[in-house]
DNA sequence: CTGTATCCAGCATGATACTG
DNA sequence: CAGTATCATGCTGGATACAG
């Protein structure tokens, strides 16, 4: 997975909860996110391995979905600005003791990744 | 997402966790054995649209990641079952916040499945 | 019944170049 | 800076047939 969300039918909640977290880098965007808005550069950076197309598609994808908000500000150079919504952050929040049962997976396995900054998560 | 499992490097958490349930037909699996072991047919009943192949598939990664525990009874006709090991039951608990949520976006967005009788989850 | 062996298609993801 | 346009590709997921 995953494009555009199926919008149903689904199975069960988590079902519908993966359909809109699965893409590849979405749980990543909302961990970028969690603490305040970010621009697509910093998005970038803070994402090792993303292309600027999916980058900027799943963006639009999590926006469709009303997980993100994005904000452009009309001056030169463009300045647009993500955030959370608040369906986004709450989203988060669900996600959260899923994030603590996967770094007790990477404690078990022994495969953090240590080159990035925020490696807490 | 996915096919076997990266085993790292993970950015966080979520990452490696999403790594492991992210299969088109995982978290469903988790949800079919969540109250206990399930044969390979009635799993394939209960996921409406799997085909052998992926499931199998499936449950050979999960089993791989010790989510799944295959149990193999050597009778003619062949019997196998399949059930949650600890780290399973543990992830599905982690789970439980992520389906809630999702069930209230189905509720937001009206998209629920009444075709199958477990829509309660 | 519980799979594996082939073959196939689609799409998500990627790399790169170019634009407002 | 923040994308879009194009083109390339790998891989997941699927259909079907066959096997122990």
């Amino acid at each position: 997975m995953s494009g555009a969300p199926r919008t149903g039918p689904y199975v069960c909640g988590l079902d519908a909860a993966m359909d809109v977290v699965g893409g590849k880098w979405k749980s990543l965007i909302l961990w970028e996110l969690r603490q305040g808005a970010r621009r697509f550069g910093e998005l970038r950076r803070g994402l090792p391995g993303v292309s600027e197309r999916v980058l900027a598609r799943q963006l639009r994808e999590m926006e469709e979905d009303e997980l993100v908000h994005r904000e452009v500000y009309p001056v030169v150079p463009p300045h647009v600005e993500y955030s959370l919504t608040e369906q986004g952050r709450s989203l988060y929040g669900a996600l959260e003791s899923l994030g603590a049962w996967g770094r007790r997976r990477i404690a078990r396995i022994g495969a953090a990744r240590l080159d990035v900054e925020h490696a807490g998560g």
